[in-house]
DNA sequence: CGTCCTTTATCTATCAATAGGTAGGTAAAC
DNA sequence: GTTTACCTACCTATTGATAGATAAAGGACG
């Protein structure tokens, strides 16, 4: 037997990997059954479907890029917007992987509420974030706009296997502040 | 017998419907034989395998896309850009669905390298429309940075199903030029 | 201490549904 | 008589999911 929330930890990890891949319908039980060594019906045990599954991994997706940003507190908002950046940049370049929530955003139309929810709470927490570095008087992009254009540049950097695009993308938004 | 080419274009409409909601994984030859009113054997008689399909129906939508958008002769910098964001707000509020290009290029890892292409050439084709548009002594976001936020705030506002969402994104950016 | 019961985590085995794809036949059109 | 466009009938593989067995571990109690 393995040690309590072991196993369930390295399923979501597998499925993590896959689905930034592939997206939702890009893994299956026997995928990640054999990624960390178990059978299908044990992954089963611990996420009783495929839906749990997807929820509870963008929930965990969620906070960790929250943990990962920090405080917004004393960042400019140019440095903030860096800051953000930088964490496009380093899963496309470092962990050669789309952002969850864009891949699962963008086939919301036939996934399960609970997941469609987790993915549009992950883009508030993002803008939330944002604005708090921003400010009231804030001139300029919007953080959903930011936002918005960060995803959309990993996505199409990764399709023509351009990281530069990124850095330049990213680049250009952070001067305008 | 159906009129030569119809059964075909009417396979390519179906399977647009559904890859625009669900992505690659997310239609089945079935489905579009269903959709159309033959049986699925007939549907790989059209199209013998699904990466020949899909990169077929890149390819329409790339053809379509860019005669729609028409000649960016004349068009100022400010004008091509809200040009081309009101196709992405007649995709999200007219027909209610995605751009097929984002969801292929979010899941472009695990897709046939002739889908992936198609893809790429599909952004270049729209960057290089708008750059016909802002001339030699550009100044303000690049054409790239403008595509990547208009397929990006297309995504996240219809995942959060806030079409203003969108509309608001549109008019800032164009408010730049 | 030893016995009993429950919980946890895994397994084998299986299910019906669906996937992409193929072989071979048929009937109309050119 | 060849080509076009469809059909029936099938194949193998995979999908998400379930039932039921098993073995280990942890308490509770006499």
């Amino acid at each position: 037997m393995q040690k309590a929330g072991d196993t369930a930890e390295a399923i979501l990890a597998a499925a993590e990997l896959r689905a930034r891949r592939a997206g939702y319908r890009g893994f299956s039980f026997r995928d990640l059954a054999g990624d960390v060594g178990v059978k299908s019906a044990s992954v089963h045990y611990h996420f009783p479907n495929k839906g749990d599954l997807a929820a509870r991994l963008v929930q965990r997706y969620r906070l960790r890029s929250l943990e990962a940003l920090g405080s917004p507190q004393g960042y400019s908002a140019r440095r903030a917007v860096e800051r953000l950046a930088a964490l496009f940049v380093e899963a496309n370049e470092t962990h050669d992987l789309m952002c969850l929530c864009c891949l699962l955003g963008a086939e919301s139309d036939g996934l399960p509420e609970s997941v469609v929810a987790e993915v549009a709470g992950y883009f508030a927490e993002l803008c939330g974030w944002l604005e708090s570095a921003f400010g009231p008087h804030h001139k300029g992009l919007s953080a959903q706009t930011v936002v918005a254009a960060l995803e959309g540049a990993l996505m199409i950097a990764r399709t023509r296997r351009d990281p530069e695009m990124l850095r330049r993308c990213a680049r250009e938004i952070a001067a305008g502040f």
